[in-house]
DNA sequence: GATGCTACACTTACGACGTAAGCTTGTTAA
DNA sequence: TTAACAAGCTTACGTCGTAAGTGTAGCATC
């Protein structure tokens, strides 16, 4: 009366850290990052959420690999290349990640511990920058300046009550204009009839218009720092 | 044999919504948002967990008010001033808002239904950059530009595994130096090293840079766009 | 074969969580 | 006096992360 327990020979395929890290993944991608428990991950592999501790050591280390997972998705800067189309093509990259997996900026937000991909990965921005002759201080500001507005976006992105079609966008932004809107904001009204409800609009397609802003201030930047020799630090060393 | 209740009269000051708003913010700027629950938030107040339930309707109410509240620190844009610096005041205003809690990004990420305080400072970020004479479109990049960056560098700055003090940060620095650089992420090490380490680096510092940028490039693209006729909208209306 | 080791699964159990449902009590209006 | 209400409290349920212990398949060694 012993269950059968597999038909294959080896139990199994055996759990790996890869494969509970990628499960992670894919349960947050098609449920969200709120539904994500250990025992619906553990079911979703077929194991008891127990099982899950041999391969993490908890679930903020599944959480922080799951984040380094997205991380790795993301193209590193091309290495011979300029360095600004290759900081467009990373951003582009990163931000097409970021939006495949909307959950990840919610998490980057409490963790901050980050895995190889990411440090890899900025690793070979700094690489680039310094490689086009950025100046560490020079560096450290274009760093800042396009990942805060990469991540930003993403940010907002993931924040909008947007639906996925045009249609759900028109239902959810009727249903806010009629709640509250009309006499109270009406900056944010106008701008919202005339702009967002109008067929064929895309939040997505700002982040090139931000993108484009950012590199070529830095461009600017840059230049001036070359031909001017940078101001000693603020603060005396010790 | 009956415990004295209260001294007071009127059983004692009641509860209100807003008070468990302040509560909560309160609570989550000291022990962080991940300890928030409505039983510490109730004993916080000296309530039960169940009687914050005639306050807010559930959690995620809660929340959502917190985060207005939040909103609802930043200084909206001046009325009459110009456009850009009215633009710098609220941007640095609300990175200081978002730096004294920095939970609020975190919540930001995962909450879609605005309040009342972050309706009404779109709105007036909003108005203020039709006042300039910003177009409908330019105004929505505009409005993404800045918004994405200062979001973009709140959460930058919540993330950063950095402490408060200079020697906090040289320690942690320090650990992660030992724990897995040298080899594998030479520019990585170089730019940690070279900048972040120094004496006296802050990286709150960074923000006016991005900032600046991105505002000037904001009125270069403004001067180009008033300078020649609007192209049409892509998509063909209904 | 027998023995013991290791890897990896399972089971049980605990305290904390959000919150539904119902109960109690002080205050106010009729 | 009494009825209604507001705003507390208590109990209970299902879910969560995970500590601790158990079971067993596959292997190396004797």
């Amino acid at each position: 009366m012993a269950p059968p327990p597999e038909p294959s020979p080896k139990r199994r395929l055996p759990l790996s850290r890869e494969r509970v890290l990628l499960a992670g993944v894919s349960f947050a991608d098609e449920y969200g990052i709120g539904l994500l428990s250990m025992r619906k991950l553990g079911e979703a592999v077929s194991v008891e959420a127990m099982s899950l501790y041999n391969h993490v050591a908890n679930k903020d280390e599944l959480l922080d690999g799951m984040v380094d997972l997205v991380f790795a998705e993301i193209e590193l800067p091309a290495d011979g290349a300029e360095w600004k189309t290759a900081m467009r093509q990373r951003a582009v990259s990163a931000r097409r990640a970021l939006a495949r997996h909307p959950w990840a900026i919610a998490l980057m937000s409490t963790r901050t511990s980050p895995g190889p991909a990411t440090l890899r990965h900025h690793d070979a921005v700094i690489g680039s920058l310094r490689a086009a002759g950025f100046s560490v201080a020079m560096t450290a500001h274009a760093f800042s300046t396009i990942d805060c507005y990469i991540y930003g976006f993403a940010l907002q992105e993931a924040t909008l009550p947007l639906g996925d079609t045009e249609e759900e966008t028109a239902q959810v932004a009727h249903t806010m204009m009629e709640q509250f809107l009309g006499e109270k904001y009406p900056h944010l009204t106008e701008f919202t009839v005339e702009h967002i409800l109008q067929p064929g609009y895309d939040y997505g397609c700002e982040f090139e218009f931000g993108l484009d802003l950012v590199l070529d201030g830095l461009e600017r930047s840059q230049g001036a720092a070359l031909s001017v020799p940078e101001p000693p630090r603020g603060g005396a060393g010790v």
